[in-house]
DNA sequence: CTGTTAGCGCATTCAC
DNA sequence: GTGAATGCGCTAACAG
C-alpha cells in the first residue's frame, strides 16, 4: 500500500527570494537571466535554491512569457521504424536549442489528428512539425491562426500551410516504374500500405509503367507479415510477376521470405524492392533493394526550420526537398541469372 | 519569404464567455463540466466557440488546478526498437484517460538522466515514468519531494523509489546461462551492450557458468554492425567458442551475420542466443532464439498505475514482475548436428 | 544592478 | 443554475 495523496509542498520562486533576502524578480532573474545580476546575488539565490529544493514551475512562466519551449510533433504511429530517425533527430536538435519535442500519434486516421492537434495546440507550442500535409480545413484553419511556425514533412507540396520538408512520392514511384523497365520487367506489380504517401508511389509507379498493375493493398502500417501475406495475394494473380515493389523494407522482408518459402529464388525468378533503407536491408540474404531518404535529415530541417522562425528569424527557403536515391542491391541484381 | 512575426491573438475563455453572453466560470463550466449547466447555455457557449475559434490554454488551467493531465517518460533511446512496443502502450493507455505522454531521452547517460527530469518535472507532470532505476539521488530526492506517482520499469527492485514494473535481468542471464549449460556448451561467450541492465544479465549468465567467460562489450544501444565487430572479437579470443549469448536481437543478427560470412553455420558450428524476441527474430535463417519480454505489458501496466493513483486510489501491487521466457528456435537447435 | 506593479488565462471558492 | 472575486507561479514592463 502506498501513499495515496502525499502533499509535502513544493517550494515557489518565493521561497526562494525570501530565503535568498532579495525580491522575486531578482531571484527570476538570477535563474533565467544571470548575466543581468551580480555575482554575489546569484549566489546567493543559487544556495537558497538548494535549500528549498526549488523546481521552477514552467507552466506559469509559459504563461506569462508566451514561450512555452515545447514543439508537438505528429507522427502516424511512433513505432513505425521509418520515422525513427525523424523523430530522433527532431528530438536532439530541438533540446540542443531547449525545446522539448511533444509527441503524438495520429495513427494514419484523419480523424484523430484534427483531435490530436487540438489536444497539443491546447498546451501552447512554439511551433508544430506534423508528418505529411495537414488533411482537415479545420486544422488549417487552427494552425494558421495560432500564427506559430508549422513544418510539414515527408512530403512536398507547392503550397504547403507554412512550410514543409520532404520529398516526392510521385518522383519516388516514377523512379522505381523506370528503374523496373530498365531491367526489362513488364510483368511487375505492386504492395503496398494504404496510406496517402504509399498510395501516391504506387501511382507514380503505374503512371510510368503505363497501366494499372496487380496490387495487394494492406492497412498501413505494413509489416513482415503483411508482406507474406501481400505476395502471396500478388501470386495468385500472376504466378509469372517478375518484380514486384513494396512499399516498406519490413513488407519487402515478409514478401521475400513468401516468395521464398515457395521454392521462388530472389531474384533468380523474382526480384523486389523495398522502401525505406532501413538498417537491415543491405544485410538479409539477399540484400535488399530500396529507396534511401535521409529521414534524419528531414528531421534536423524541420526542427532548423522551426527555430529559426521562433528567434525571429525569416525563413528564405519554406520548401526543402531532401530528394532520395534507389539503392541498388542482390534483390534486384543479377537480371542475367534471372528465370527459366 | 514567409510571416516573421505574425499575431493575430488568439480568443480567450473571456471572448467566448462575451460572445455568449455569459460569465468567464459559466462558459468554463460549458465545456469543462456540462453537467451543472443548462442545454440552452451549453449550446450558446459552443457556438462561440465556433465563432470566436478559441482554443483553452491548457497551460492557464493546468496552473490554477495543478493537474497538467501529462505524464513524463524517460526512455535512453526513442530509436532502440526494445522499448518501441512500451512507448506505444503507455501512450495509449494514457491518451485513453485523457493523458498526454512526454518523451524524453536520457541516452543511456546519467548525468542527463539528471537534467531531463529537471526539465520535465519543471513542466509539472501528474506523473513520471523511467527506464531503468533512477541512480542519482538528487533526482530520487527531487521526485519525492513532488510527491507525484513515479514509475521504475524495465527492472526489478525490493525498493523502488515508488512503483516498478519489469523482471529480473539476473535472473534472465541465470536463464540463457542455464540453458547453455543444458545443452552441453562450455565454451561460451558473451557480447553485450554496457548499461546497467544488459551488464547485469551478463553477470547473472557468468554466475550460473560458474566463472568469467570471454566478453565482448560495446557501448549501448547496440545495433547490427556492432553484433559483426562483437563476434568477430570473441573468435578471436576463443576460436572454438560453442555458444554466445548477444544482448539484444539486433545484436544477435549481426553475430550470425559474421559467423555466417567466415563460414560457419549456425547454430551447427557455433550456438547464438539474442535478446528482446524482436519482430525479425522468428524470421531469420536460422530463426533465433531469444528471449521474450513482454514490453507492451510494462507499458500498460506502468500507465496504469499512473492513472490509478492520480485518481487517487490506492495501489495494492507497487511491484509487479512480467516475467521473461526463452522461446527456442533454430539458432541453438539441433544439438544433434553439431560440430567437429 | 535591483525592485514594484501588473497581469498571463483559467479554475476554485464562495455567494446568490 | 449562475456569477464575482481571488490567485495559481511566474515574467514583462517600467521604474529607481
Amino acid at each position: 500500500m502506498r501513499k495515496p495523496t502525499p502533499t509535502p509542498k513544493p517550494a515557489t520562486l518565493h521561497d526562494v527570494a525570501r530565503v535568498a533576502g532579495v525580491s522575486l524578480i531578482t531571484a527570476s532573474r538570477a535563474l533565467s537571466n544571470p548575466g543581468v545580476v551580480s555575482e554575489g546575488t546569484i549566489e546567493r539565490v543559487r544556495d537558497a535554491v538548494m535549500k528549498t529544493g526549488y523546481t521552477p514551475n514552467l507552466l506559469a512562466g509559459s504563461l506569462k512569457s508566451k514561450r512555452s519551449m515545447t514543439v508537438a510533433g505528429l507522427v502516424p504511429v511512433i513505432s513505425v521504424p521509418q520515422f525513427l530517425p525523424t523523430i530522433r533527430a527532431l528530438t536532439e536538435t530541438l533540446d540542443a536549442q531547449g525545446y522539448q519535442l511533444i509527441l503524438g500519434q495520429t495513427g494514419y486516421a484523419n480523424s484523430r489528428e484534427e483531435k490530436l492537434l487540438s489536444t497539443m495546440i491546447s498546451r501552447r507550442p512554439d511551433g508544430v512539425v506534423i508528418t505529411g500535409l495537414v488533411g482537415s480545413q479545420t486544422s488549417r484553419d487552427q494552425l494558421k491562426r495560432l500564427g506559430i511556425p508549422v513544418v510539414e514533412m515527408w512530403d512536398l507540396s507547392a503550397h504547403p500551410l507554412d512550410m514543409i520538408v520532404g520529398f516526392s512520392h510521385l518522383k519516388v514511384g516514377s523512379a522505381i516504374g523506370g528503374f523496373f523497365l530498365n531491367k526489362g520487367w513488364r510483368r511487375v506489380g505492386v504492395a503496398t500500405g494504404d496510406d496517402h504517401r504509399a498510395m501516391t508511389r504506387r501511382e507514380g509507379f503505374c503512371a510510368v509503367i503505363g497501366r494499372e498493375v496487380p496490387t495487394a493493398i494492406v492497412p498501413a502500417p505494413s509489416n513482415l507479415e503483411m508482406g507474406r501475406r501481400a505476395m502471396a495475394q500478388l501470386l495468385a494473380q500472376d504466378p509469372k510477376l517478375e518484380a514486384v515493389y513494396c512499399s516498406s523494407d519490413e513488407f519487402a522482408l515478409g514478401a521475400i521470405i513468401e516468395a521464398q518459402a515457395r521454392g521462388l529464388r530472389v531474384p533468380g525468378d523474382i526480384a523486389i524492392c523495398g522502401f525505406g533503407d532501413a538498417d537491415f536491408a543491405a544485410h538479409l540474404m539477399p540484400s535488399l533493394t530500396t529507396v534511401q531518404v535521409d529521414g534524419a535529415a528531414i528531421g534536423r530541417r524541420a526542427a532548423q526550420l522551426i527555430i529559426d522562425r521562433c528567434a525571429g528569424r525569416a525563413v528564405k527557403e519554406p520548401i526543402i526537398d531532401v530528394g532520395f536515391r534507389i539503392v541498388e542491391r542482390d534483390s534486384t541484381g543479377a537480371s542475367a541469372a534471372r528465370r527459366k
